[in-house]
RNA sequence: GGGCGACUAGCUCAGUUGGGAGAGCAUCGGCCUUACAAGCCGAGGGUCACAGGUUCAAGCCCUGUGUCGCCCA
C-alpha cells in the first residue's frame, strides 16, 4: 500500500481531519483568485455583505452555499470567475454595539465626542469585525478573499461621495423638512422600509371634541390620544352632511384653549367611526398629507427622545406612553372620553432595536426615487434583469409603483458623513466630494460640514460596482460588470436589491446583475421563524462541527426549492451525512480495485459500444446525470441539482453498478477486469466533479487519493455533455434485468429464504430478444441473487411447487419444496390482480373512446395500446398462476 | 381591507409546454452477503384541501369555497 491510499482506509469519512487542510491548500494555490483572461466568458457574483457585527446564522449558510455552488461550478467550467466578499458597516447596529460597550464603562458617546467615538468604532471593527468573514471561510466559500471589501473602505467611500454629489447636482438628492420615521431610541430617522409593522392589540379611544360655539360636539377616534396635543385641525369628508355647518364654527380641542379649524378632505373615510378625523400633521403620515393640502400648521409635541416637549404644555417632560395614560385619565375625569374599545392595528417598530417608531417632521436628506425606480422597472420589464422565482415580479412592481422618496440621512456618527458644507456667514449650501476651501458665494472660510451620515443601504446600493473599483476605470469593472447573478434572501428585495438596480442603472447606465435569485428564509422544522427567544435557533457552526460542513451544505441545497420556505430539521442533516459517508465508502471500495491502475485504463470508455452492458449502462446514466445537473444549475434549481446527484450516486452507481461489477473486479479475466476498472474510475471521477460544487471537502479529499497525477479538483474541468454515452436501448435492457433481479429478491424475501441459501430459478419468457438478453447476463444475475442455477426458457414446464413472481410478460419460478405458502401467494397475486384490473379499466376506457382516438396525439394512443398489450399479458400470467396455486391448495 | 403563496403517503417535500402519482425520512419484515449496520434486501401506505368548469384526457388550466402563512395599507 502506498502512503496515498492509507487515507482511504478509514472506515468512515472523518471530516474533522479534512476540512481545514483543504481550506489551506485552496488558499495557498490561489484557487479562488479571480482570473481575467481574454476571450473567456465571465461569471461574477458580489456577496450580499453581512453586517460587520454579524455572526454566521443558518440563513447566511444557505445564502453563501448557493453562491458557492454557482461560483465553483462556473470556475470548473473555465469561466473567468469572481466572487467578491465583504461586509457592510451597518451604521446603526454597529454604533449600538459600541455604545453598549461604552455603557458598561459608564460612558456615552457624547462623553467621547464624535472623533474619538468613531475611532473607537474602528478599533472595535479591527478586533471583532472579522468574525463573520472567518466563519464564511469555514463554510468553504470560494470567495476571492484578497478582494475583501468593506463599505467604509477608502475606495468605497469615494464612490459614495461621488454618487452623492452627482445625484445632488442632478437634483435627485434634496434636503427638506418632511415627515419621517423616527426611532426615539436610536435617535435617528429611518427609511420607510426600515420600519417593521407588527399587529398589536391596542385600544381605540373615542374622544368628544366640543364645537367652539358650545352648540354641540363631535367624537373622534384615535389609537394615540397623546398626539391630540399636536392637533391642528379636524378633517371631514366634503360630502358629509353632518359636518357642513362646522366650517364657520371650528372645534375646541379638549384639555387646551386651542380652536381647531374644520377642513374638508376627500380622503377621509366617512364610514370609520363618526367620520371625523383629528389631524396631527407633525406626528402622523396621513395627517401630514392632509395638513399640506389644507395649509394646517405643524405642531411637534414629542421630542427626539420620545418625551413630550414644551408645546405639550403641562404634559411637558412626560414619556410619550406615560403621557398617553395621563391624557386618558384627564379626558375621562373631565368627561371628554366617550368610550374605549379593544382595537388591533399595525404599529411600526425600528427594525434594529424594535422601539415603537414616532412619525415626526424633521429636516432630512432625501433621494428622489421616482425617476430611478422607473429605470429599474423598465429593466425588469424588458428582461435585462430576470427574477427567480418569478412569483416575485408582482411584488416587485407593486412596491416600485408605490415607492416614496428615500430618507437617507441618519443622525448617528458611524457612517459616511454627508459631503455637504454650509457657510456660517451667508448660509450657502455646498455639496462637493471634498471640503471646499471657501464659500462659493461669499468667499468666507467659515464652513461647517453636515453632521448627519448616510443610510448604510446607500453605500450598499453601490456594492456591485464600488467593489470593482469604481469610480476608477478598472479591468475588473470591464470584465465583471454587470455581475451575473445576485443571490439573496427575499426579505431584502427592497432594502437592497431594488436600490442596487436604481443606482446601477443610473450611475453605470447598465444593470448591476442579469439575474436575481431570491431564496427563502430558513425556519425550524415546524415552520417557525428561528429566534433566540424561542430557543429554536440552529447554529450552523455547531451543525458543521457535529455533522461536517459538506453535510450541512448538501442539506440546505437539497431543501432550496424555489418559492418554498425551508424547514430545517437536524435529523435531515444527519441523513445527508450518511450520504456523504456513502460517497466516501464507494470511493474506498473503488480505490481497493484501481489504486494501482494508470491512466490508460480509462480509455475503455472511448468506445462504450465495445463494453459489456452494465458499463454501457452506467455511462449512459452518467451522461443523463451530467445533463440534468448542468441544466439544474443553469436554471438555479438547486434542489434538483442535489437530488439528481443523490439519486444517481446512491441508487444507480452504488446500489446497482458497484454490486454488479464485483465479479469482474475479482475476476481472472484481465479484459473484463480492466473494463470494469476503467469505467469505474471514470465514473467516480465524474461523480466527484459533479458533486464538488456542493460538497467541496469530501470530493477534493477523495480526488486527491485517486491514482495518477492530478491537479486540484476545485480547478478541474466540469464534466461535459457525453452524447456518445447516452444509450436508450441499454437503459431499457438494464431495466428489464433489474426487474428480474428484484423479482427474485422479492421471492426470497417473501418465502423467508436465508440470504446465504442458494436457490434455483426458472424464467419463462416468449420473447426471443429478451431471452437472449437474459442468457447473456445469466452469470451476473445469478451472482447478484445467489443462485444455484438460472434457467431461461420459452417452453419449459412450469414447476408445481414453486414461488412465483410476474414481471410484465415474464414469469419467474423458484421451486421451493414445501416452502411455498400457497395462501400468502394467493393473497399477493390477488393484490396484484386488483392493481392490474384497475389499470386495465382505465386503459380500455381510453381506447374505446372515439374522441380519444380522434384527438389524442398518435404517440399517446400508441403508448396506451402498448400498455394494454402489456397488461393483457400480465393478466394472463396472473390468472394462470392463481389456477395453478388453487390446484395445489 | 388589498396582494402573494401553500394545501400531494405518517412527516418534509418534488412533480419544468395537460397523457405513468413520485422521492427522502419514518413504519413493518429479513439480513453483519468480501465499500459502507452511518449499511444491504424486501414490503405496506395517497379521494393530489373541497366544489364546479374547460378538455378525448386535469395534481397541473379556469371559477368559487375553506384552512394556514407571508407582504402591503
Amino acid at each position: 500500500m502506498t502512503k496515498k491510499d492509507d487515507k482511504l482506509l478509514s472506515k468512515g469519512y472523518e471530516f474533522e481531519a479534512v476540512e481545514d487542510k483543504w481550506l489551506d491548500r485552496w488558499q495557498q494555490a490561489g484557487s479562488f483568485s479571480a482570473k481575467m483572461e481574454e476571450g473567456k466568458p465571465a461569471h461574477s457574483i458580489v456577496i450580499p455583505p453581512p453586517n460587520v457585527t454579524g455572526v454566521l446564522h443558518v440563513g447566511h449558510a444557505l445564502n453563501n452555499t448557493l453562491q458557492d455552488i454557482l461560483t465553483r461550478y462556473r470556475r470548473m467550467c473555465g469561466d473567468n470567475t469572481i466572487w467578491v466578499p465583504g461586509t457592510d458597516h451597518a451604521g446603526i447596529a454597529t454604533q449600538n454595539v459600541v455604545e453598549r460597550q461604552l455603557a458598561t464603562e459608564g460612558k456615552t458617546r457624547d462623553d467621547l465626542g464624535r472623533e474619538a467615538f468613531v475611532e473607537k468604532v474602528w478599533e472595535w471593527r479591527k478586533e471583532k469585525g472579522g468574525t463573520i468573514i472567518h466563519q464564511l471561510k469555514k463554510l468553504g466559500a470560494s470567495c476571492d478573499w484578497e478582494r475583501e471589501r468593506f463599505t467604509m473602505d477608502e475606495g468605497l467611500s469615494d464612490a459614495v461621495k461621488e454618487v452623492f454629489v452627482r445625484l445632488y447636482k442632478e437634483g435627485l438628492i434634496y434636503k427638506g423638512d418632511y415627515i419621517v420615521n423616527w426611532c426615539p431610541r436610536c435617535e435617528t430617522a429611518l427609511a420607510d422600509d426600515e420600519v417593521e409593522h407588527e399587529d398589536t392589540k391596542g385600544k381605540l379611544y373615542h374622544v368628544r371634541y366640543p364645537y367652539a360655539d358650545g352648540s354641540g360636539s363631535l367624537v373622534v377616534a384615535t389609537t394615540r390620544p397623546e398626539t391630540m396635543l399636536g392637533d391642528t385641525g379636524i378633517a371631514v369628508h366634503p360630502k358629509d352632511e353632518r359636518y357642513q355647518h362646522l366650517a364657520k364654527i371650528g372645534i375646541k380641542l379638549p384639555l387646551t384653549d386651542r380652536i381647531l379649524p374644520v377642513v374638508f378632505d376627500g380622503h377621509v373615510d366617512r364610514e370609520f367611526g363618526t367620520g371625523a378625523l383629528k389631524v396631527t400633521p407633525s406626528h402622523d403620515r396621513d395627517d401630514y398629507e392632509i395638513g399640506l393640502r389644507h395649509s394646517l400648521p405643524r405642531l411637534k409635541v414629542i421630542d427626539e427622545k420620545g418625551f413630550m416637549n414644551e408645546a405639550a404644555g403641562e404634559y411637558c417632560g412626560l414619556e410619550r406612553f406615560e403621557c398617553r395614560k395621563k391624557i386618558v385619565e384627564d379626558l375621562d375625569r373631565l368627561g371628554f372620553l366617550e368610550k374605549v374599545e379593544e382595537y388591533d392595528h399595525a404599529v411600526g417598530h425600528c427594525y434594529r432595536c424594535k422601539t415603537v417608531i414616532e412619525p415626526t417632521t424633521s429636516l432630512q436628506w432625501f433621494v428622489s426615487v421616482k425617476p430611478l425606480a422607473a429605470k429599474a422597472v423598465d429593466a425588469v420589464k424588458d428582461g435585462r434583469i430576470n427574477i427567480y422565482p418569478k412569483t416575485w415580479y408582482n411584488t416587485f412592481y407593486s412596491w416600485m409603483d408605490n415607492i416614496r422618496d428615500w430618507c437617507i440621512s441618519r443622525q448617528i456618527w458611524w457612517g459616511h458623513r454627508i459631503p455637504a458644507w454650509t457657510c456660517d456667514d451667508c448660509g450657502e449650501l455646498m455639496v462637493e466630494t471634498s471640503a471646499p476651501a471657501s464659500c462659493q458665494k461669499c468667499s468666507s472660510t467659515k464652513l461647517t460640514q453636515e453632521t448627519d451620515v448616510l443610510d448604510t443601504w446607500f453605500s450598499s446600493a453601490l456594492w456591485p460596482f464600488s467593489t470593482m473599483g469604481w469610480p476608477e476605470k478598472t479591468k475588473e469593472l470591464e470584465t465583471f460588470y454587470p455581475t451575473s447573478v445576485l443571490i439573496t434572501s427575499f426579505d431584502i428585495l427592497f432594502f437592497w436589491v431594488a436600490r442596487m438596480m436604481m443606482m446601477g442603472l443610473h450611475i453605470m447606465d447598465e444593470v448591476p446583475f442579469k439575474d436575481v435569485y431570491l431564496h427563502a428564509l430558513v425556519r425550524d422544522k415546524h415552520g417557525k421563524k428561528m429566534s433566540k427567544s424561542t430557543g429554536n435557533v440552529i447554529d450552523p457552526l455547531v451543525v458543521m462541527k457535529e455533522y461536517g460542513t459538506d453535510a450541512m451544505r448538501f442539506t440546505l441545497t437539497a431543501f432550496a426549492a424555489q418559492g418554498r420556505e425551508i424547514k430545517l430539521d437536524e435529523d435531515r442533516i444527519e441523513g445527508y451525512r450518511h450520504f456523504i459517508n456513502k460517497i466516501w465508502n464507494a470511493a474506498r471500495f473503488a480505490l481497493m480495485h484501481v489504486a494501482d491502475c494508470d491512466d490508460s485504463v480509462k480509455s475503455v470508455v472511448l468506445h462504450p459500444q465495445d463494453l459489456p452492458l452494465v458499463h454501457q449502462w452506467i455511462l449512459s446514466r452518467t451522461a443523463a446525470t451530467i445533463k440534468n445537473v448542468r441544466l439544474a444549475l443553469d436554471e438555479y434549481r438547486f434542489n434538483d441539482f442535489a437530488s439528481t446527484n443523490y439519486q444517481f450516486i446512491w441508487h444507480e452507481y452504488c446500489d446497482w453498478y458497484l454490486e454488479w461489477i464485483k465479479a469482474d473486479l475479482f475476476s481472472d479475466n484481465l479484459v473484463a477486469k480492466q473494463q470494469a476498472q476503467g469505467t469505474l474510475l471514470v465514473v467516480l471521477e465524474t461523480i466527484l466533479k459533479l458533486i464538488h460544487p456542493v460538497t467541496p471537502f469530501v470530493s477534493e479529499e477523495i480526488w486527491s487519493v485517486l491514482p495518477g497525477e492530478r491537479d486540484l479538483l476545485v480547478t478541474s474541468p466540469f464534466p461535459e455533455l457525453q452524447p456518445d454515452w447516452e444509450n436508450e436501448k441499454v437503459d431499457t435492457e438494464m431495466e428489464l434485468l433489474m426487474g428480474i433481479i428484484t423479482g427474485i429478491r422479492n421471492i426470497r424475501s417473501e418465502a423467508d429464504v436465508h440470504p446465504s441459501m442458494k436457490i434455483d430459478v426458472l424464467v419463462l419468457c416468449s420473447d426471443p430478444e429478451k431471452i437472449k438478453l437474459l442468457q447473456a447476463n445469466e452469470s451476473a444475475v445469478a451472482d447478484i441473487t445467489r443462485l444455484n442455477s438460472f434457467v431461461v426458457s420459452h417452453d419449459a414446464a412450469k414447476p408445481a411447487d414453486a414461488a412465483t413472481y410476474i414481471y410484465n410478460d415474464i414469469e419467474i419460478f423458484v421451486p421451493l419444496k414445501g416452502l411455498v405458502d400457497v395462501q400468502a401467494e394467493l393473497v399477493k397475486l390477488g393484490r396484484e390482480e386488483k392493481k392490474v384490473e384497475a389499470k386495465y379499466k382505465q386503459v380500455t376506457g381510453k381506447l374505446s373512446n372515439e374522441k380519444f382516438l380522434a384527438n389524442a396525439p398518435d404517440a399517446v394512443v400508441e403508448k396506451v395500446q402498448q400498455e394494454k398489450a402489456a397488461l393483457d399479458a400480465k393478466m394472463a400470467k396472473i390468472v394462470e398462476a392463481k389456477e395453478r396455486l388453487q390446484k395445489m391448495a
